[in-house]
RNA sequence: GGGUCGUUAACUCAGCGGGAGAGUGCUUCCCUGACACGGAAGAAGUCGUUGGUUCAAAUCCAAUACGACCCA
């Protein structure tokens, strides 16, 4: 019995994935060798955050990563795939609060230490739960550098980072308007606030004069807010208040005098043309504010509700406010109407509360002098986003760029390194923790409570993780890395800040190309959430189908960048094709007995052999070259094209009968080297889409090595590539697949006997038939098959087919229907006119001939000569039938 | 308001200057010694609309409609 009969007939994945992942790691398959001297390829995967478990666009994310990883490898670079997770600071922190509340904890009632030592466990639960999820998915990334970014080396980085940042400057503290979440009670930097647009309201309310009857009407979408007005604009030159400036309104319900003066900022086409200002509590106000030198008054606490500034307001939730402002003014007489409005309106990322802008003392990096050169890497093309759009979302954000808000008012996180002296006050900032004051000796000395932005720490990744600022072996050998995959929605947080930490932190870039891939949508085209529920676990695919289903069919004819609508259809015929590849290697392995490896020579081919050797060398070409582009979609729809229809229903089909009645030892040699060979070929440039059926498979056939993973990628080989064998082969299987068709029309039963006589133009077609009419014989099931350059009389009684080469009948003897074989072949004369038509307009099109390419023109020409032919065939035909 | 992407067969999507493709579904036949998670054959699309460029446009350009997303 052959190795082959004894596998089941349906490959199981469960049986098979997991025992290969721990001898890969137990082998160290995934760790770069100490050669440094070959080329590398390094990728730092996209940290994971701690929060929870992985979803499916992780899997994503992950597949794409290590299918470059294990090509790569296989190509001979010296790869390496570093792994790790993101302590994901405020996300983090707000899952285990939540898991307090269930307990009826706050983390204030545990006090920082506590509390942070139950965040600690809960990292430990959830990063061994990713590790866990990212070998189930046969990710190929070295554990022995898995990293975390609360990790000793990646804290030295931040800390390094900050401290260097301060003392050039770019790092500064002070009271500037921020985003304020009054649920998570923490700032939030200007890309952690989405706008929502919202259902609202313009308030239009009469300002008084000072001194003056006269009145001024402002509109607003926020009255709790004029509580802290502190000024009105109006565009500069609007007529319509140009008598006014310089002067003042005295607020209503506060009675302060506040003055009215003219901004650029002010569109004088919105509301009344006139704008109260507050520059505590809006951004754009802020900035007038601090061009005509106003007074910020922050009026709300830091739960948004009003505070003593508020004055009659104090204690009341926004809100609230907001009504009894409303009802205040309109007993005043200070309403004048209430417009529906549409606004955008910010809510926290985490945690969904409405955003409060306001201004408060906070620390931030200077953003210009890093965008800057940023910037000009990427448009000098030393950083290179694929897909090439991309470029342009990320310069966009990068030129328009403000100051980034990095402190939290989180415990979770990298403490700000930052001392104030009790004593004298001053500022500390060092590298190692300050035991005194350098300024007066005090040892009075009190850390920052702040924790930093948790993108502060990831900005840093593809350095940090390799050892800097240590001058480490791997930031020297692996540093810049090779290419950044991740998703679109993190250009901005993620993408960008690495780009400008890495060229101010290392002096170089910290990767070359960016792979940015879309998002995962659901089946009807919606963002996976956890409110929506329509989220999937890859887990759930992995135990159902296996891992090797989901990679490939998350990527298999995906364009890059689009998104993704997950479709279990497709998943299971992604199983299908699974079972597909297991099962044509089981024929292969079935038929290896007696198997003795031989040397073939080229003559001892056939027809089949020669033409499917030419087409794997073919596709090891494309499917490098797609792979190079980082057009993974059309690789992997590449390898399912060639495995199922070319390997398998042609290939395959054709091996059998020299397979099961050879004529001699020899010939089923020949065949058996081709079908292993070929095999052989398929595993290796399918292994880094579906490492683990390959490997198992590979672990079959004679002669392997180790690891599939320690096989060296194909490459083309042109003097194996032969042009006249594909032509011919698509000649014979044109054939067949008429004759295919005439079975199928007519009804003919599979075991019905078929003669079938197929008449030449020329001796050169009927040799190619001559060599090869067993193919025709074997897969069309032909019982006698005459092949002539001349027709004594063409046989009425028979269906037909006009290749172009030949023309083919079928003598059907009493089973033919003559009027409908009439009927089918005048739909054929119309097709075959259209095709005349079409290519002779364009041959007569004397613009057409003076401009196009030869070879175009030549197309056109055969295409017209094959049609004629094919036309005069089919007219013959019917006179025959119609007994003219 | 600015930007990006999408609009191709019933559905989900490839293709992106020279004869409309795949998978699923549908119709017909077949358990033919790898696989019914299979094989064979077939039906099915004025490639959103309107202009333009070109010898040639699903493919390039411009408008436009609709949908999705991002930024403000």
């Amino acid at each position: 019995m052959s190795i082959g009969t004894s596998l089941a007939s349906v490959y199981d994945p469960e049986k098979v994935e997991g025992k290969w992942y721990e001898y890969w790691k137990s082998q160290n398959y995934f760790a770069p060798s100490d050669d440094f001297s070959k080329k590398h390829f390094s990728i730092v995967m996209p940290p994971p955050n701690v929060t929870g478990q992985l979803h499916l666009g992780h899997a994503l994310d992950n597949t794409l990563q290590d299918i470059l990883a294990r090509w790569r490898r296989m190509q001979g670079y010296n790869t390496l795939w570093v792994p790790g997770t993101d302590h994901a600071g405020i996300a983090t922190q707000a899952r285990v609060e939540e898991n307090l509340a269930s307990e009826g904890l706050k983390r204030r009632d545990l006090g920082r230490e506590k509390f942070l030592e139950r965040v600690w466990e809960w990292k430990r639960l959830y990063g061994d739960r990713i590790t866990k999820q990212l070998s189930l998915l046969g990710s190929s990334c070295d554990w022995s550098r898995e990293r975390f970014t609360m990790d000793e080396g990646c804290s030295q980085a931040v800390r390094e980072v900050f401290v260097n940042l301060y003392e050039k400057g770019l790092i500064y503290r002070g009271n500037y308007i921020i985003n304020w979440c009054p649920k998570c009670m923490t700032a939030i930097s200007d890309i952690e606030v989405e706008h929502a647009d919202s259902d609202g309201h313009l308030w239009h309310i009469k300002y008084p004069i000072e001194d003056s009857d006269e009145f001024l009407v402002v509109a607003t979408t926020r009255p709790e807010t004029m509580l802290g007005d502190t000024g009105v604009a109006v565009h500069p030159g609007d007529e319509r208040y140009s008598h006014l400036i310089g002067k003042n309104v005295v607020l209503p319900l506060m009675g302060r005098k506040i003055p009215i003066f003219e901004d650029h900022y002010v569109d004088r086409e919105f509301g009344t043309g006139a704008v109260k200002v507050t520059p505590a509590h809006d951004p754009n106000d802020f900035d007038m504010g601090l061009r005509h030198n106003l007074e910020q008054i922050v009026v709300m606490t830091a739960d948004a509700s009003m505070n003593e500034n508020a004055g009659a307001y104090a204690g009341l939730e926004r809100q609230e406010c907001r009504q009894q402002v409303v009802k205040d003014l309109e007993a005043g007489g200070y309403l004048v109407k209430i417009e529906e409005h549409q606004h955008a309106v910010g809510h926290c990322q985490r945690c969904d509360t409405i955003i409060e802008p306001m201004v408060s003392l906070q620390w931030f990096v200077k953003m210009k002098p890093l965008a800057e050169p940023a910037i000009q890497k990427v448009v000098d093309g030393e950083i290179r986003f694929i897909p090439e759009r991309f470029t342009k979302t990320y310069t966009n954000w990068m030129e328009n760029i403000r100051d980034w808000c990095i402190s939290r008012q989180l415990w979770w996180g990298h403490r700000i390194p930052v001392w104030y002296c009790q004593d004298c006050g001053e500022v500390i900032c060092s590298r190692e923790n300050p035991t005194s004051c350098p300024a007066c000796s005090s040892s009075e000395l009190k850390q920052d409570e702040d924790v930093l932005d948790t993108w502060f720490s990831s900005a840093l990744w593809p350095f940090s993780t390799l050892g800097w600022p240590n001058d480490s072996a791997d930031m020297q050998h692996f540093y810049p890395t090779s290419v950044l995959v991740t998703g679109r929605d993190i250009i901005f947080f993620w993408v960008a800040r690495m780009i400008f930490s890495g060229i101010e932190q290392t002096g170089k870039v910290p990767f070359h190309e960016v792979n940015i891939h879309g998002l995962i949508l659901d089946g009807q085209g919606r963002k996976m959430s956890k409110s929506l529920g329509n989220g999937i676990d890859p887990i759930e695919v992995i135990e159902k189908y296996g891992a090797d289903t989901l990679r490939f069919s998350m990527i298999t004819g995906v364009t890059p960048g689009n998104d993704v609508r997950f479709q279990w259809d497709k998943v299971e015929n992604t199983r299908n094709f699974s079972n597909k590849v297991w099962n044509a290697s089981r024929f292969v392995l079935m038929n290896m007995e007696e198997f003795e490896p031989i040397k073939v020579e080229k003559d001892e081919l056939t027809l089949a052999d020669r033409w499917i050797i030419s087409r794997l060398n073919l596709k090891i070409k494309e499917i490098t070259d797609l792979l190079e582009r980082y057009e993974l979609g059309e690789a992997a729809r590449g390898m399912y094209d060639f495995i199922w229809d070319e390997f398998c229903d042609w290939y395959i089909e054709l091996a059998k009968p020299r397979l099961f009645h050879p004529a001699n030892g020899r010939e089923k040699a020949v065949v058996q080297t081709v079908l292993l060979d070929v095999l052989m070929g398929i595993l290796k440039l399918l292994h880094p889409f579906m490492p683990f059926i390959t490997e198992e498979i590979y672990q079959y056939l004679p002669g392997h090595n180790e690891t599939i993973m320690l096989e060296s990628w194909p490459i083309m080989d042109q003097s194996l590539v032969e042009p006249e064998a594909v032509e011919q082969m698509q000649a014979i299987m044109g054939a067949i697949r008429a004759i295919r068709n005439i079975r199928a029309e007519f009804n003919l039963s599979h075991s019905a006997p078929v003669k079938v006589i197929m008449l030449f133009k020329d001796g050169h077609g009927m040799k190619w038939f001559e060599d090869y009419g067993s193919y025709i014989k074997d897969l069309a099931k032909v019982s006698e098959l005459q092949l002539v350059l001349e027709l004594i009389e063409k046989p009425r009684q028979a269906v037909s087919a006009l290749l172009s080469f030949a023309e083919l009948y079928v003598p059907l003897e009493g089973v033919i229907d003559v009027d409908k074989e009439i009927g089918r072949l005048e739909k054929e004369l119309k097709i075959t006119g259209v095709d005349i038509d079409r290519a002779g307009a364009k041959l007569i099109n004397e613009k057409f001939l003076a401009k196009a390419p030869p070879d175009v023109i030549e197309k056109e020409k055969g295409k017209i000569e094959e049609a004629m032919l094919r036309k005069e065939g089919i007219l013959q035909r019917l006179q025959i039938l119609r007994g003219e």
